[in-house]
DNA sequence: ATAGGTTGATATAACGATATATCAACTGTC
DNA sequence: GACAGTTGATATATCGTTATATCAACCTAT
């Protein structure tokens, strides 16, 4: 009939003013059991939802929370999104997320997207060559943000994984089964992500005292990882491992050597990255570097709330270690 | 250093009215140069930008859309996101997202919260056993919605596929291949659209003169695919072809056909629906209904803004057919 | 010189909520 | 019955915008 409802049109109905129709809503004040149920009565037959713009804009108290996220196919993500709504949404919090497909501009139209339309606290996944006015854009509001997977700014909080770490983990462990000639496999990019994770890998590579490393480029997705790992084998037949970027690249090298002909973990061993769902699953099932992304975005949600409540709190760093976790694609090195 | 810079703040510092300023931003009324220049020197100084709810509340223009889905792993969900994102973005919208995963109770709450926070329009994919009185607040809201995929009200607008009418078209091949023992594979609920799709599938099993149809249950992604596809088989060894719910489904049928050492179109022909990436990419290629999602998508979105523009439309629907792609799971019945 | 028009700015009210101040009507006390 | 305190409501200002009205200063024409 008319248009939305407000506290206007519920006072109305209820014959009272309309700061008595807030109050009563809100539980604060001093209200007579008569007029709360009148009250109450106006506001459920009208179906009225108070506008939290309007309330956020008076109190200054704004309970949305942008997510601004690099990719939203990829499955590790959405697990951890799953995450992070869980524990907002327990908080009272909404999460309204977009994807950047990491387009440096549609992030930024996005980030000031988000400001403009008032988020209380934003999370985000930099995109590769974010420009520097971003992160003095996102200063100058004064909004609360986490950064999350790359970490690019020292004075921000961030939430990630121990990139380094998890590549030297599996490298080593792709030595003591006796390999030495190993390849990293995956990323297109220099993101930070994958600087660390190759440097982890060089470090592995050294104390193995391994040749200089091969490190071979692709997109994050199987078809590319398949076609990657075909050309890998003919332009370095003598590897006998490869450490993935993502667990996408690992099932498609996986795919790969099974149509050249080759057992993956006898053949040649792979191991993946994040340990998405279909890792498991997989024929054969993938060795990977398991991170739990649904814990992670737990943690990265907290960060933030702590944060929104605590402002002026030095910048918050919490990275957390991927588990080597050994399926089928591994194996020891033929002699 | 202070908060948030406003109207007033940008004002201020170029020493003119807020009325002043935000002409010279909008680029209305008028304005001498020099004045113009001061202010735009002034905000882009203090990096202003405008409080867009702020705005929406004065002007009743609201350019924000909200999207609840279903599913946000799903990859043909994420290709439709991509249409209704691109299509919205381009004409000056902010698309922000929220993942059900088919729970009705958080389909609620989320609803409310986009409806409190103030969406210019809603997307909407219901989830299963939605309550009536969501539908009911929805219109008390007046807020411009489409329903996507599942046709549940004839009174909102609609985009969706045309179910029945893509079974129908899959199950008649199978019957020109020779098949007449079918089953449907997939599902593991009464929405509209696996009704519509079994429907069809029954209907094109009636025209083939079929034996009564096995119609088996299971969840919507790979693994669940690939034991339900199992099951079936000891159940009924007899069928020699599945309709699928889903390609995931279906590239999880495939998959257990392989396992139980039989060929995926020359023992058993398995068709899928939707075309995600996978399908085409997976070994062997998988047939499969192909809807073109990221059209669908703009499709969606061109329909929300016609709906914005012409609030006292009657309700559109629009469907689009799934095209028959064959690829390599489909194959002539053994005789 | 004065009426009338144009230019370029400001004053004011409004959107829908909340926070604070105010106020009328009771209550109880001595 | 006058005063203080309590109860239960309303008045008013405010958040950051935009729409509309107003206004001072200048220009032009007769």
């Amino acid at each position: 009939m008319a248009g939305k409802p407000t506290l206007g049109t519920v006072a109305k109905i209820a014959g009272v003013s309309i700061p008595t129709v807030s109050q009563v809503l809100r539980g604060t004040g001093r209200i007579s059991d008569e007029t709360r149920d009148r009250v109450l009565a106006a506001a459920k037959q009208l179906r009225y939802l108070p506008d939290s713009r309007a309330a956020a804009m008076r109190s200054g108290e704004n309970r949305e929370i942008g997510f601004v996220i690099n990719q939203l196919q990829n499955p590790f993500n959405a697990e951890v999104i799953g995450g992070v709504v869980d524990l907002l949404e327990a908080e009272g919090f909404l999460v309204s997320i977009v994807d950047t497909r990491d387009d440096a501009k549609r992030q930024s139209r996005q980030l000031e997207a988000f400001i403009r339309h008032g988020r209380g606290g934003l999370l985000w996944v930099p995109a590769m060559d974010t420009p520097d006015e971003v992160f003095e854009l996102l200063a100058a509001q004064g909004i609360p943000t986490v950064t999350f997977l790359r970490h690019v700014r020292r004075d921000l909080d961030h939430v990630g994984i121990r990139d380094a770490d998890a590549t030297h983990v599996a490298t080593r462990y792709l030595g003591e089964l006796g390999h030495r000639n190993i390849a990293y496999l995956g990323g297109t990019d220099m993101t930070m992500v994958r600087r660390e994770r190759i440097a982890g890998f060089q470090r592995a590579m050294a104390a193995l005292g391994a040749k200089p490393s091969v490190v071979w480029t692709c997109e994050d997705n199987k078809l590319a990882g398949l076609e990657a790992m075909i050309a890998l084998r003919v332009a370095h037949p003598e590897i006998t491992a490869v450490v993935c970027n993502g667990d996408m690249v690992g099932l498609g090298a996986s795919l790969a050597l099974g149509r050249m002909g080759l057992k993956p973990g006898e053949d040649v061993s792979v191991i993946g990255f994040d340990d998405i769902q279909d890792a498991a699953v997989a024929t054969p099932p993938l060795t990977t570097m398991a991170v739990h992304p649904h814990k992670l975005g737990r943690k990265l949600a907290r960060i933030l709330l702590d944060r929104i409540r605590e402002p002026d709190m030095p910048p918050i760093v919490s990275e957390v270690s991927a588990e080597l976790t050994i399926r089928s694609t591994t194996g020891p090195a033929k002699t």
